[in-house]
DNA sequence: AATGAATGAGATTTCATTCAT
DNA sequence: AATGAATGAAATCTCATTCAT
């Protein structure tokens, strides 16, 4: 740890978590300053105070919220070397499981957000390239190494990473068609189906 | 109910339409009876005639847009009988293309809705299970006419439906990745390369 | 009286009449919206039925003082011909007396307000040039009929009203200086000077 | 009070010229305590530990500006003896012309306060009370030197003193009536009228 | 002597909902 | 069957003030 973040940046964050944690429990549309407020523990005063507007505040939180993501997916592949071993550390480090769904209920809400405010939709782009990258390099990496069949690689990565939102969507609808064991079937299967 | 609808079901219909057009422009948080009324021309004392209140008239929105969005596959599906072109048939009516995107929008904001609100979320779930039938009923179809190789059907629906469900996504982001003509390669050649 | 004006209208200037009385009871600065709505007997949310913010009632209100203002100069003429008869009457019409200080106490709240709010000149610049003109008519009437000595009209309007102004301020601040009798004084007095 | 002015009074003195400055340019009721802390380079905290409250600011700058306003008319009467050239110096010294706009700006501000505050009243009624008495000295001077014609000295700079005022309030409203020149051969020309 | 993070009281504004007509 | 004036509850936002440092 590098010597302690100021008092306000620390406080910063603490409130852009329970910002995004609230989005993904009520939808931005119902999250209120006080109950961010309140699961600090402070005012509605302090958070303006942190920021201007409760947009401005939003938009950090979703920010905020997908670099954490990627965060995860960067520890994930450290320390990783064989490309089968890498792809599915990956896909489990999101794995919407636990406390994790929350991590998915965020990007559903930034998606719905986005698609009615466009200024949003950089977010999404600038990550979901980064996802496929990862994956694309994966691949690639697999069939240097004689490990993966020689399929086109960003494609399929492009293939099984929307096959897992729109398998993660089923999930938090509580789909009788999805669940965490089919949904690891599914994207496992195809990958193996693909690569080996 | 009866052959001819009374004024007072026209009427209904006509703010249904005009309330599911605005969530997939607005996002039903920020869809305001008002907006409603004066899309239809009338008042908001008018919308809470027909609606006791705006969570009503929301819920019965969504609903109206999936029953429309089941006529449309039902519609793309008569009077084909050849199960590829069925299939195309299927999937081509439901591309996210001009006001076709209206229909995806609606879509996305009740999933986001729906994670909130779970008593919405059976919506999602009797309609994607009819979905992923239909995509069943033609492979197997296929299959029994020596078309389709012989995969798993259910698995191969849930994998295509979900894919174009992500796939959509991308698309309503804007993203670099995605776009209307890629979205039908992956669909398309993701169901050559299994089927055929 | 025509025909009574809509519900809509006469509250409308219930509230404006409420609005000005108090911006020059407190400044507008310190004019609350419930403040109006207590005197008017309603709520917050009607006086926003009716202005959409603040400032557009507080500039509404302004509006109407000035033309209530101009409607009493109207008056006191009607029905004299004489030419100083008409004057004196012009000016006893304004004398800041009994509930006749209110119209000046939104005078000099106007004059302090458009100070920093430049759109808001354009009221006085209306309304002033109107004052003058209305002064240099009398006195050229009153030169025509060989009443009043020939001196400049135009420009003793506008002595005698810039004096009025600064009297009726000391005349607020309570000064010792000047009272009723002493602005009367002063007023009549110049004018006879210059008039008679 | 000692001769060389402490840190702390000279602090006070900026923050008192910052107040003003801006009471000058928004009004009292725009001000915030922020942003006269930003003029002076402080904080908010700094300018609490000065004064109490925004109210015994606001106060002390009126004070303050006025204060400087008679200094200014002290220094214009200083080395002149000829009766018509000192009433021309201290008319000149407070023309509102470029920065010295900001002077009569307070003047209005002070007047639209102090008349729903009367507690302000008594900086209006002291310095009036001083104008008054310069120009009346000016004038019984000039009587007594043959120079002035014998009319009302009081009277005369009453009259002198609030066609000012009232003029000036119309160059504050940027009216097409009078401009500069105009105000200047206004004052000028009736006390020339009535003085020589 | 000065700071600035934090507060809380209060103000404007929004909007679903009601109800007399 | 429909209206729209009116409401009031709630939400965001502002800002003077406090206080530990």
């Amino acid at each position: 740890m590098s010597p302690r973040p100021s008092v306000e940046a620390a406080r910063r964050e603490e409130v852009l978590t329970a910002t995004w944690e609230l989005i993904a429990e009520l939808g931005p549309g119902r999250v209120r300053i006080i109950d961010i407020a309140e699961r600090v523990g402070s005012s509605t005063g302090t958070i303006h105070y942190y920021f201007d507007t409760k947009e401005d505040l939003l938009d950090a939180a979703f920010r905020f919220a997908v670099a954490d993501s990627r965060r995860r997916s960067e520890e994930a592949l450290a320390g990783h070397t064989d490309p089968w071993t890498r792809l599915v550390a990956l896909l489990e480090a999101h794995m919407p499981r636990d406390g994790r769904q929350k991590e998915w209920l965020i990007w559903l809400q930034l998606w719905a957000e986005a698609s009615v405010r466009p200024e949003l939709r950089s977010l999404n782009q600038e990550d979901y390239g980064l996802w496929i990258d990862r994956v694309e390099d994966i691949v690639r990496d697999g069939q240097e190494r004689g490990a993966f069949r020689q399929i086109a690689a960003r494609e399929f990565a492009t293939r099984l990473l929307t096959m897992m939102d729109g398998l993660v969507i089923q999930i938090l609808m509580d789909s009788d068609e999805i669940d965490l064991h089919r949904l690891r079937e599914h994207l496992f299967g195809f990958a193996r189906d693909q690569l080996l």
